[in-house]
DNA sequence: CATGAATGAGTATTCATTCAT
DNA sequence: GATGAATGAATACTCATTCAT
């Protein structure tokens, strides 16, 4: 007997299930049917919610974006200088969950599909902007805008870098060093930054502006 | 018009056929009609070369990966220097050609398919391992051993998270600016260790041990 | 127009279609397409229940013999003697709807596929061994066990030729004449103990242990 | 080098490897290939030679029933009476070369192309009529025509069930058992007939026409 | 709300056969 | 005389999707 009110818990359900199931078979492969049954409904189900299976994937990947944006909002939240809101963007992306080999298997599915899906592309530059953003701001605060950028695009890069070869299970780098590696990326390169704005201290504007 | 001796022709048309099917399409879930269809033959003639898509798509790495070694191989013996050596890999890896869109796409492709078949993540981790140690072997002369792990850890994930960013299309990361990113990740590590180094100058060895 | 509980319906159509199509090719080439069209599904149908076309043989095969079980079963049951129940043994054998053409043509597919699949040729083993046992069961009540094994044999050996020959059509033997020709075969042979046993009759106890 | 006057060799290396090969495949759906690789010659040139898989297979079936027939004919000459004649058929029919599993899985996958190919048919039904025949041509020296013509029915089911039997490999039933069976089924039955002759003495002729 | 039933469109793979050399 | 090269046609099997209930 179906009851009234299951629309969102079917949905949810099947969102959840299409991680899993990507995430353990590892690419969008994965047959409707095998995803239905990881939720524990008919595959016929998943079509009238979803209407096809790419519709589904991409609402999976929405709500994998909305959970990473809504750890980092709190974790910057709870931090109070650039610096520690650097690493609180660090921890968020190196946190147990998104670090699990499974859910690094189902971002490398996605960044896959991303090659024939616009869609798809779309919500995962939208990810790279944010997470670009977010080291941006508080670097900007740190060191002049251009060196900011850099040191951005950097720090993300090798925050993407870590999970591919997390991907690749054989990869020894626990999420510790994972976090260590960045942090040591970031401090190295503010380092340099003020060794040479103490250098050049008599012709430019100190670099830290924290707000 | 069949002609004696064709067999390695066809056999290296169809594996540069199925890098650019896979690469154009972004993923393994190209048909062998479309990678036979690339390279002028059929797709019988597919099978009756690599017995299976799954044996194509491994000569496919193979030969990838073959092609990376060789110019690594030859970066390197152009070089003199540990730094000039580090310098090498960085440029052959992101050479014009491993870099183009296309290249990137299988690669991705190939990283997902690592998830299902032992011997594709394998030949992955083959790579992965190789590029570690090429850096490795110049940063040990370079720094002390475990510092130089890190390094070496930290400038191939920026590498590879450098490719997957290429993979999204949209992000501004150049071939240049790609190589600047490590250089500068680089020299900012190495001017780190230097500068501990003079600091304990009196307890430790130089670290520079220039063969 | 999907109707519920078609599945047992769909099972049994497509299990009648795949004895009549192979007996009318006489060969397990069939295809999978034929065999449904003769069920009056489609081709996916036939895997989605039996999944392999493997399992629908098997399956058919089984139909089959319980098919001859029953028939045996209820035909034993009908008689009193020993000897009756040897009559009654051939008779089901031999009756029209085994030994219509057809339905050789499709047995002679299944010894031939017993070659290849170890499945098949278990389900044929059972098959000769619950013929002879029938036969034995018999016997051994009318003469001496080991008379009784080696008339079995060959009157299960007969059958069986019979069999062979109506596969080939041309052969004159007719229903009536393989039921003669086996009758024939145990009554001579039983005779021949019969004599034996009188001959012998100061030595040995009558055979004839009628239950 | 090609050598001259191969076509013979090549011809009988191909029927033998054919034989080999159904026999040992247990079905016709051996590929030309694995012929021509048990021939060791290639597939194309079996094709130069027979034309098609199936003139291939029916030149094999030929040749086959030639040996047949020459050690009927050499045994038969060998014996004086009829009723060793009719020991020598036998005898001919169990010899261990026809007898082995890999000739009779060839002769079962015969009989199943016989439902498909008229020309199959057409030689098997030959090979059955001269068995029959040569049983009968003793038979009729030693009983009444009809009594001959139905004996000869059922010796020739009996040799061809045991043949069955054999294919399935679990019977029990051996070379010399399989002799036994049917020389016990003769002896039977010509002795029914000679017992119920004697009681007809005074009414008919002597059964026994020695030529 | 939910699903069993059903299929069309595809896809890898096989194989007898052809042909230029 | 012999074969490597090549393919068209076929076939089992898969899967997203639809629909009546």
């Amino acid at each position: 007997m179906p009851k009234v009110g299951m629309e969102p818990v079917r949905r949810k359900a099947l969102v959840d299930a299409t991680l899993r199931a990507v995430g353990g078979h590892g690419s969008l492969t994965v047959t409707m049917s095998e995803i239905a049954r990881h939720a524990g409904v008919s595959p016929a189900l998943a079509h009238h919610y979803f209407g096809s299976k790419e519709q589904l994937v991409i609402e999976t990947i929405r709500s994998l974006l909305r959970t990473l944006r809504a750890d980092a909002v709190a974790a910057l939240k709870a931090a109070s200088t650039p610096r520690e809101r650097l690493s609180a963007v660090i921890r968020v992306n190196f946190q147990a969950h998104q670090f699990a080999p499974e859910t690094v298997a189902a971002w490398l599915a996605f960044y896959s599909e991303a090659q024939r899906s616009e869609e798809v592309r779309r919500l995962l530059v939208v990810y790279a902007r944010r997470l670009n953003s977010n080291l941006l701001a508080s670097l900007k605060q740190l060191c002049p805008d251009d060196r900011a950028g850099e040191i951005a695009d950097g720090a993300a890069a090798m925050i993407d870098g870590l999970y591919l070869r997390q991907g690749l299970k054989s990869a020894p780098v626990s999420i510790e060093s994972s976090i260590a590696l960045t942090e040591g990326y970031l401090n190295a390169q503010l380092a340099a930054v003020a060794g040479a704005a103490s250098v050049d201290a008599g012709r430019q504007l100190p670099v830290t502006r924290e707000a």
